[in-house]
DNA sequence: GGAAAGTACTTTAAACCTAAAATATTTATG
DNA sequence: CATAAATATTTTAGGTTTAAAGTACTTTCC
């Protein structure tokens, strides 16, 4: 069988390698832009990194708070990023560093009331950005796609690199 | 009429904004987890950075050269970030600067022959893994997923952020 | 021609980010 | 108990990133 008649097996005349590709650039821009636009908007309105905004929100969404492992984990960033961005959480007195009798490698970051107050105004905004951006996408296809990009590749990013 | 009975007139229960903002935090954690998965094979097989490879990409897509301003706006990053990633490139002679009589205040970045061969291997392979890390996406859903990503926040990013 | 505004790029400071090594602590195992 | 392995975090070094300021050059407009 020759590969020209191969080819025409199926019905894409683009190679589906060639299609994902341009779905992956595709993909890498919107997340860019919209990251961008976020990280303009906080740091105008709000004069706060993206990065502290994304920690105050995993905090809020734990209200009893997270380890760094945790946190890594879940933002999808490098086990020792985690800590500065603390650092500077810290030093505004937005969060606190908790020690657990249990285990002393390990402590739990909080939002404190301040960090949750100002937190709560910010997210407001946030979400209404998000709405804004996204106004492209209906409910149906908000749901679809969120479906599809959950069985990616399940990120083993964040937490320690060592293995 | 009731709160209740207006709710059940649309079918989303989840207001729309909310599943947006949804759909946002999964967008991103797919971009993340892929760029973190690339950024490890092209460090660890090609000895790579994943920002160099994006530059270079782009010099071979545009085999005429391209000016920083070019490369910063279709790699949506800022302006003064490319000056550092091409020097590193050029150090490592992959890709080269050359001056246009036409203007002095800019000049053509290219790839040199030896920054064309060494792309030339490392795509092929990227390519691979993009197909292998999207692998849920079919061609039908990669071409709808691609127009909906068209059409978003028409990212302003990149380029100079004066105005 | 010459000032003013615009454009292209670099530099700087601060924050971010990763990977790897280091430190401290806890758990598992003989 | 003692040692080894695992876990949690920090530190370090190097690269990335942004925003803003700075330099150099070009265009516009009088």
């Amino acid at each position: 069988m020759s590969v020209a008649s191969r080819r025409r097996e199926n019905s894409t005349v683009r190679p589906l390698s060639k299609q994902r590709l341009r779905l992956w650039i595709r993909l890498l821009r919107a997340a860019r832009g919209i990251e961008g636009e976020l990280r303009e908007r906080l740091r105008k309105q709000f004069a706060i990194t993206l990065p502290q905004f994304d920690v105050m929100a995993a905090l809020a969404r734990n209200e009893a708070g997270m380890n760094m492992t945790e946190l890594s984990r879940l933002l999808m960033v490098s086990n020792g990023n985690v800590t500065g961005i603390i650092d500077r959480l810290a030093t505004d007195k937005l969060v606190l560093r908790q020690a657990p009798a249990s285990d002393r490698r390990s402590y739990i970051v909080r939002l404190t009331p301040k960090g949750a107050a100002q937190f709560a105004i910010v997210a407001k905004a946030h979400e209404g950005w998000i709405d804004e951006l996204l106004a492209g996408f209906g409910a149906a296809e908000a749901e679809e796609l969120i479906q599809q990009l959950s069985g990616l590749a399940a990120g083993h990013r964040g937490g320690d690199q060592r293995s």
